[in-house]
DNA sequence: GATCAGGTTTGCA
DNA sequence: TGCAAACCTGAT
């Protein structure tokens, strides 16, 4: 099926902006994604124009909103602050980029992982995940036989992310082995406080901010970045802007240290994914 | 083979 | 309250 989106959207950026480690390029510009039980494989064919692997229903009904179509990102980088020159230039640099609507339970543990490790290692980690503790993605077979020969790339044994309960069950011992480290104790933390419904990832949805900052750092291993990660990714907070150790340079450097990200309000976090998008791609910043 | 990675917890001033 | 050190392991 062929689709159009008349709005900033770049596949590649949006697959290296680090929010997402699922995402993959399969090949001649084709990229997949998965998201619960759904695998899309997605090409540029012309301006603004997109071939999609997935009908018309479940484009509207899982993807669309996986890729906040209802958000006018052009509109919101016209925004940025004439006089702010580095973000000028970072946020044309990252044009393209939007922040996607993933599942609250996959953020929050791809971000456990996250910490000290390299965006190729956590690809790898969740990737292993996935593999011991996830269950088979049903394929729908005229969904791979309704796009033209490029949008069919091997996908066969695809699985899910696992669930709470799959994850709480798991042994330590075979966690270990996807290379989760020390973190092993947080997933199994995490698994088993959702698991068990002490914490409701879709009932704290309905918080504020704050009140979702905290039930979220209730979890060990749960800091304020990967927090804020997982409200920006998760839970679409687009005011939370994660401090890393990349946009604590930005601060440093480019902001005599002072944070600016309470200036951009309410799209502070989309300020921010161009910033980390745009330093690391120009490379504009100091060891 | 060392060094470090999109941090958090713990322990000690 | 504030600041280091320790933590697992894969990637470079």
């Amino acid at each position: 099926m062929i689709i159009s989106i008349n709005d900033d959207f770049d596949l590649n950026k949006i697959m290296n902006s680090g929010q997402c480690f699922r995402v993959i390029n399969v090949g001649d510009d084709t990229y997949r994604f998965i998201t619960g039980q759904n695998i899309l494989f997605m090409r540029k064919t012309a301006d603004n124009r997109y071939e999609v692997s997935c009908d018309k229903k479940i484009w509207n009904r899982v993807w669309h909103n996986y890729f906040d179509l209802d958000t006018d990102y052009s509109a919101i980088r016209g925004t940025v602050p004439q006089n702010d020159h580095f973000l000028s230039t970072c946020a044309e640099e990252g044009a393209g980029i939007r922040i996607l609507n993933q599942d609250k339970w996959e953020m929050l543990i791809s971000f456990i992982i996250s910490q000290r490790k390299s965006i190729p290692a956590i690809r790898s980690c969740v990737e292993k995940i996935c593999e011991a503790f996830g269950t088979p993605i049903k394929i729908d077979s005229d969904v791979l036989s309704e796009p033209g020969p490029s949008l069919c790339a091997p996908s066969d044994r695809l699985n899910t992310f696992p669930t709470p309960e799959a994850l709480s069950n798991a042994s330590e011992k075979d966690l270990q082995a996807c290379g989760t480290g020390y973190r092993t104790s947080y997933i199994i933390d995490a698994a088993q406080k959702v698991a068990s419904g002490e914490l409701d990832l879709e009932k704290i949805a309905r918080l504020s901010d704050e009140e979702l900052f905290e039930a979220l750092t209730s979890v060990r291993g749960v800091g304020t970045k990967v927090a804020n990660c997982v409200m920006l990714f998760g839970y679409h907070r687009i005011g939370r802007a994660p401090i890393d150790t990349w946009i604590l340079k930005v601060i440093d450097q480019k902001y005599d240290g002072v944070n600016p990200f309470d200036r951009y309000g309410d799209v502070a976090g989309i300020m921010q994914q161009y910033m980390f998008y745009g330093a690391n791609k120009l490379k504009l910043l100091k060891e």
